[in-house]
DNA sequence: GCCAACGTTGGC
DNA sequence: GCCAACGTTGGC
């Protein structure tokens, strides 16, 4: 099985959007390194969802519902979109500075990338991953929510609003 | 607010 | 086809 870091601004689409909805529809990736990533996922495959800017941490584990197929937002070019479902979220999020203070985290093409929407991610990452996330010394900090409210708010507020992540990607 | 990285565009 | 200019993104 492969494993894939998906990277969305939660303002525009958060973990907890996708929890919401369940599965989404990954759309709106306008780069040909990432858009084959994409076409190179298989359903079944489990992956992770990035937020970057305010949060800049890894937060839900995600996993592949639908192979690639023609981006339904494409207009011209040779684009496609997979389809995610929300697994869980992480029982503490993982700081980019966590993932940069680990030796061989700190190799994610997520880390040195930093721009890339859809990165892979090797079996031993995804494991140590997983396990940093999920240590008693996160958990003791477990009941703080998984995002801040005013997090959640804007979530909500956004859903009248068409999907942005196609506009927030269409350069990525 | 600034800078680095990097993709895209346009002139030649 | 090259490359300078420019735009976008993400992190600090």
């Amino acid at each position: 099985m492969a494993h894939w870091i998906f990277k969305s601004e939660p303002q525009v689409y958060s973990f907890a959007q996708l929890v919401e909805e369940r599965r989404t529809e990954w759309t709106g990736i306008r780069n040909f390194e990432a858009r084959n990533s994409l076409r190179a996922t298989a359903v079944g495959d489990l992956g992770l969802l990035y937020h970057s800017g305010e949060d800049k941490a890894l937060v839900g584990i995600v996993k592949v519902t639908r192979g690639a197929q023609p981006d339904p937002t494409a207009n011209e070019g040779d684009w496609v979109s997979i389809e995610l479902e929300a697994v869980k979220a992480l029982d503490a999020p993982l700081s980019l500075a966590r993932l940069k203070a680990d030796e061989t985290l700190k190799e994610l093409m997520l880390v040195k990338r930093s721009r890339l929407s859809v990165t892979p991610v090797t079996p031993a990452q995804f494991a140590l991953i997983l396990k940093a996330a999920t240590t008693k010394q996160s958990r003791s900090t477990t009941k703080a929510p998984l995002l801040k409210p005013s997090l959640k708010k804007q979530a909500v507020a956004r859903q009248s609003k068409p999907r942005s992540l196609k506009r927030k990607r269409k350069t990525t």
